[in-house]
DNA sequence: CTGAAAGCGCTTACAG
DNA sequence: CTGAAAGCGCTTACAG
């Protein structure tokens, strides 16, 4: 392996002028500099970052953890950290344990974390108190914590709303819990779901509004509740349903179209997350869209600024959402 | 930062001896060992890899490189990697040029590659000559390289087989190409298509092999081809389509849907690659499926082996395929 | 503008 | 079983 001492040795200069040179963080002679050059890349000679990183007081590389790989955001971080010279390590939380969280920071590995879709808060609080962190798309209320979200509030308003002023009546919510809480995204979209159904005189009755816990892939809650609506009398189930997850509001219209029953005229179906599986499926489904790549992109960006001690303008980044109203819920 | 220094202070041994009873791999004596961890617990000390691996031969860190980021691979990359100790850096190949693949390499921030559905024969040549490098899903014909496929001529014949046995009788196959050439890949799949044609007494007419370029998103050139297989004649129109990209085989069964066409009756569609959206859309699509996520766990092992220089009992993992016939073909 | 020294945190190799 | 020395590849801090 090409040392610095032999980059040093074969232009006939010390170790230090060449770091100097290939930084160029320090003035450097013309002509040095050229025989620096010239000899490292007769050597074909790269900086060792193990080496580098040592002495640094950070890394440039960085922990994205989240309950599985989310693509659009992944993508955003990626091209972010590409520009800046990041690694980006990755971290599925469902295989590690809390601990490895803060290990990979403390052992030295990565200066920072991002949290994808986590909803683990007592997890980043920890996280967070110590370390550089930052939470992309769903965020706890930490003191002082980066996050970049959409406002949920506003989103499921917008989403409920839309239900409301189609006539449907019987407007259900199907909030995700973590270990049975709800995490802090879902009474955020709870408010704006009941400020959206007062405001069109509706009741959000206790019978309207289900929980089921978030499990990645499980479709059995999202089905057994599908049963559960088929079986009620019409004229008392709901005509609108709104699910967290946007893997069982899918499950929830395949299933209601087996039985054959009518989407969008006897029930509407939506998700309070948008998937590019939405676009694709019959009928089309209503769902709340989120810039994923572009705030993947900001976090890593604003993960790098909190990494190097550089002044945040903003810690807390909200995108806006956008409805994209499709077939399973129909025209206004 | 408490480093192996503070901890032996403490202990009121050396700082070797604070290596040595972590590590486990040198006889230290009971009492001492005692000594040492109580002071590492009392201290939260907690090795650091960049010291580590500045003298390590290599430093348990993989690259992950692809078009893209497949979660199913990626879950099973991780997995391995997590049980090994190992860390998984991620590479976008549209985000980077050829040059970066191996430059993480060599400045000792990663020891390995492997490629995730890469069809860039050419750098995986470049990199496979210098590196380890262990190829997941799409694979080179390398001397010596690690591969984890599956048997891609056996697939194609497979699915091809059904659709004649199904009494289609102009059965098109669509390829795909990166830079205008064929990946290995197809040419095998070609291999399949014409095996299983030429065993039912079909002709392979030109008319009926299409190749599209390769992109990930693009879904220009499966609805232009979509529309063209519209406009003809129907007794000339093919009646069965497949794929090599899984996208463009959904996109032509959207458009086929849209105009009325009936599948699998008048049409059918199938995609040489099974996606989790497959179950999802209306026809459900036939496709073959692949073990993604044994298979990366398959090929994160087999790369650690490469890496630490361990004999590899097999370099060419082949996986077993499995034709899933949906409703887009219909039954047989 | 350039260099010799010391150090980042760890481990290998040599000595006892 | 334990330790002092040297070194991995680089950079910071001090001197000239």
């Amino acid at each position: 392996m090409v040392s610095l001492k032999d980059v040093a040795k074969r232009a006939g200069v010390s170790a230090m002028t060449v770091s100097r040179t290939l930084n160029g963080n320090y003035p450097v002679s013309a002509a040095t500099r050229a025989r620096v050059l010239a000899a490292a890349s007769a050597l074909d000679y790269e900086p060792n970052v193990m080496g580098r990183n040592l002495r640094a007081p950070f890394n440039r590389t960085v922990l994205v953890a989240g309950l599985g790989f989310v693509e659009s955001i992944l993508t955003g971080v990626y091209a972010a950290a590409n520009e800046l010279g990041y690694e980006v390590i990755l971290m599925h939380t469902r295989l590690c344990n809390r601990g490895d969280y803060v290990r990979r920071i403390r052992n030295g590995m990565t200066s920072g974390i991002l949290f994808m879709n986590m909803m683990d808060e007592e997890a980043m609080a920890e996280v967070g108190a110590r370390h550089p962190m930052v939470q992309c798309g769903s965020a706890s209320d930490l003191e002082g914590a980066c996050t970049v979200t959409v406002d949920e509030e506003a989103a499921a308003h917008d989403l409920f709303s839309r239900l409301a002023m189609q006539g449907r009546r019987r407007i259900a919510y199907v909030s995700a819990t973590i270990g049975g809480q709800p995490p802090l995204m879902s009474l955020r979209r709870e408010d704006g779901y009941l400020r959206a159904l007062a405001e069109h005189g509706l009741e959000a009755a206790p019978a309207l509004r289900f929980r089921t816990e978030f499990l990645r892939e499980d479709l059995t809650p999202a089905l057994a509740l599908s049963n559960r609506f088929l079986r009620l009398d019409p004229a008392q189930r709901p005509d609108a349903i709104v699910f967290d997850q946007n893997v069982q509001a899918v499950a929830c219209v395949n299933r209601f179209r087996e039985t054959g029953l009518a989407l969008p005229q006897e029930i509407a179906v939506a998700s309070m997350d948008d998937q590019p599986i939405n676009d694709v499926i019959q009928p089309t489904l209503t769902a709340v869209g989120r810039p994923y790549e572009e705030m993947g992109r900001e976090a890593m960006r604003m993960l790098a600024q909190r990494i190097e001690g550089r002044p945040l303008a903003c810690g807390r980044l909200v995108f806006p959402h956008e409805l994209m109203a499709r077939g399973s819920t129909g025209p206004l």
